[in-house]
DNA sequence: ATGATAGGTGACCAATTAGTCACCTTTCAA
DNA sequence: TTGAAAGGTGACTAATTGGTCACCTATCAT
């Protein structure tokens, strides 16, 4: 019996929290496969250590998993708990009503003022322009 | 202009970071409309004011919409958020493979153990059992 | 009007988190 | 074998968060 279904979801979106992290997400799943060294260099405004933490965050929801090769330490995106949040979660509400809502929310132009949405949802509306 | 689909991924995820607010998000999604009161319902453990703080994160999160009806408030679930996250985000890494790879994960049976797995993703399959 | 009901505000405390640092081990190249 | 490079640990501080409370306003039924 494997458990590895059972990311826990408070972690993984925790740590998807952090924009920081999904940046260091980002860069993993642009080039995979990272050292610790060459990821500091995607947040040069943090030291090391800070960078160190953030990869064991999303380590611990493992969202990225990693390899020691020598003396270095290699990180691998693992994208499996976004797809199990997707699967048991987010498709609860992804409702063909919400797919018409976002894609017409993509759209700037005036369309999105026909508004044909339940007055509960109008206040979504409400951005400054600009 | 409307800017409504700017939404903060931070807070949206920091929102559906803690299990009360998803269980919150759970209850309006079977339950639409409720007031705080029977809200609180769903949180036996938590005084009214946490209830409300949640709730209030949810609201900044533009998670759920809220319209008040005399000295009741109502509170109403808005997947818009979660959509554009999918669409923004999520889909990024749901690639075939990971679906597969996922589909693979759910089934407790002897079948993942084949383990076709890249190396560095082999820690994932790494449950106790029990 | 008046009491009960529903909700709101600001202050407050405990627990957690983000980030840094001094110091350490392991590995590689010469 | 020695020094530099890569990474790791534990302690520490500052900021944030989660939850509660005393006290408040607005509304409804009578």
């Amino acid at each position: 019996m494997v458990t590895y279904h059972r990311h826990n979801m408070d972690e993984v979106f925790r740590a998807l929290a952090d924009p920081n992290r999904r940046r260091l997400l980002d860069q993993l799943a642009d080039t995979d496969g990272l050292s610790l060294g060459k990821l500091c260099e995607v947040l040069p405004d943090m030291t090391r250590f800070g960078v160190m933490k953030h990869l064991a965050v999303l380590e611990g929801a493992h969202l990225i998993t990693t390899e020691r090769h020598g003396r270095r330490k290699l990180h691998y995106l693992n994208p499996v708990p976004i797809q199990v949040i997707h699967d048991r979660w987010i498709s609860r509400y992804a409702t063909p009503f919400t797919e018409a809502l976002a894609s017409l929310a993509n759209k700037p132009s005036t369309e999105a003022d026909h508004d044909c949405t339940p007055t509960h949802l109008r206040d979504v509306h409400q951005g400054n322009a600009g």
